[in-house]
DNA sequence: TACATATTTGCGCATATGTGCAAATATTCC
DNA sequence: GGAATATTTGCACATATGCGCAAATATGTA
């Protein structure tokens, strides 16, 4: 594990380590098709303003995926590059004592 | 999920989500036997006080558990809580959709 | 007792972070 | 074009966070 690659891990970490956007990644689990902001924003009870900017943190780390779609914007869970991420700490903390 | 567990696991996660913490934490992985603080601290360039200051911010949150010898302080991870909670998130995130 | 070692605590400081509000922007619909 | 809807951006503010230093505490050792 480089540093580099323990300061993106950490990153992504303290992306899902806040209560509003890790309540809208759960909230997006549940979705199978792509959710707008706005639908996204009712779970949490902060404003579109916030909602806005927690989605884009999440974007910026590879958390979700954005697309356009009118004047919507519509996010989805990048499923797979998440849970691997979180499974490969996983069995680094569960196994690697040499 | 429970808005409880929410905030539990987000703490976890914010608490994994900070440079110096998670060396902290990669470093414990590799140890066989409990490490003190001093040792530990080396792996991160910050002043005693700080690795003092995460790892009770580690033990808060039971990543890691803290026993006492002589005067010194033997940390270790509690490498299957954290690493099962690693992994519900991810199966969370993997396969929820319904 | 005196000193060394390990760790914690108090303090101040700089910066990061989460938030709401209002305004700006973008796009659709009438 | 003008109103409505969705989202972003600028701003200000309060609080949280990470940090180093110095002092305090705790414990082992000469």
């Amino acid at each position: 594990m480089t540093k580099s690659e323990l300061q993106d891990l950490a990153q992504l970490l303290k992306a899902l380590g806040e209560y509003n956007r890790l309540s809208l990644v759960y909230q997006l689990c549940g979705c199978k098709t792509p959710e707008n902001a706005m639908c996204l924003c009712a779970c949490c009870s902060v404003d579109a303003s916030v909602t806005s900017r927690h989605l884009k943190a999440l974007a910026q780390e590879n958390v979700v995926k954005m697309e356009k779609r009118g004047r919507e914007r519509l996010y989805s869970l990048n499923r797979s590059a998440v849970s691997q991420k979180l499974r490969a700490l996983a069995d680094a903390i569960d196994h690697s004592r040499q």
